[in-house]
DNA sequence: TTCGTTACCGAACGTATTGTTCGATTTTAT
DNA sequence: ATAAAATCGAACAATACGTTCGGTAACGAA
């Protein structure tokens, strides 16, 4: 890619996101974005259709880049260790998070987070459908699968709300003991 | 009340929530709402400030009727029952959810539950706290007291969300058993 | 270095939406 | 019947959107 492209995109990446901490992502408007950015008013809609266009390719970029390190992770894990593949599984997610990669924790702690909160489940659905063979088994009773699975996406994503909401003053380790105690 | 007003609140609310049921709520037009609910525009600004506070104004009616009734439900059946406290709450929460009064169902069901679900939660979180001598005893770990309400919470509407995206084809019965279950 | 291609600029434009104003009209409550 | 209050409808300025186009600068390959 023409590394002017580069540049441009990610002048307006970093507006965006320095804006989404400070309003809604309904009130920002365009002209703020390009005015951060420092980019022609054309060239921001040579970019991206559209604002919610941006919004999307963002997420594109954050999830995609933290899921596919995670899988990874993941996979190299159950090789190495013999010990419980799904804890490790949230406990690197947890770590990750922690490390700010990419701005997603900022984002996930700014006024839109509901927006980021809503892709993060919706990548995390897909995580766990992939891997339901680790979960199976803490399906005590005779719950249809699909709500197990809904259960442990809703349960991880109410309890990172937590502890970002509550200043992360838990460790990663922590926090995960936390999450599997109630899953 | 004057009757005029009442009449013009309620056009613009059921407009307002018709569109709710096919488009974004960002891409929806105080003009569309206006001709929608038969009523001139300087009278839509003497309802509501914003449109955003319309919305506010909506999830106010909707949530204080809900949760004020189920109050008052659970009252009389801790009066009535000796059964399980938490579980009535929740059973009755379903059931009343189910009956889909002021169209709360169909906005949890809209393109826009996002914005309903967020309401729900935040009203929930005070009832939950309002009553967590019910559900401290489930509490067998020891997790904080914080966690284990947002834990309830969010288990609740996870149970909820996919209870309404999987077509409601279990009985609120059932759908608590599933809950309790898993909490 | 040269040269063709591509991206950016920036100003201007038409359109759409917003929120307000004001006088005229209708409805309400008493 | 009357005074108060709500609605109407048209118009208004202000803001934001998304597009267009000619000129300029940067890129990559030969």
């Amino acid at each position: 890619m023409d590394r002017r492209q580069r540049k441009t995109r990610e002048a307006i990446f970093g507006a965006f996101i320095h804006l989404l901490t400070k309003k809604n992502f309904n009130q920002i408007t365009v002209g703020e974005i390009i005015e951060a950015a420092d980019v022609g008013r054309a060239t921001f809609y040579a970019h991206f259709e559209t604002k919610d266009f941006l919004l999307k390719e963002l997420c594109g970029e954050l999830f995609c880049h933290l899921f596919d390190t995670e899988q990874n992770v993941e996979h190299d894990h159950r090789h190495i260790f013999t010990c419980d593949g799904s804890q490790s599984i949230f406990l690197h997610l947890f770590e990750h998070l922690q490390k700010n990669d990419n701005n997603l924790l900022t984002l996930l702690s700014s006024p839109n987070n509901e927006l980021f909160m809503q892709y993060f489940g919706a990548n995390l659905r897909h995580l766990v459908a992939d891997h339901m063979d680790l979960f199976a088994d803490k399906n005590s009773g005779h719950l249809p699968l699909e709500f197990w699975q809904n259960h442990i996406v809703s349960t991880f994503m109410g309890t990172l709300t937590w502890w970002i909401e509550n200043g992360m003053k838990e460790s990663p380790q922590i926090i995960t003991e936390y999450f599997m105690q109630v899953v």
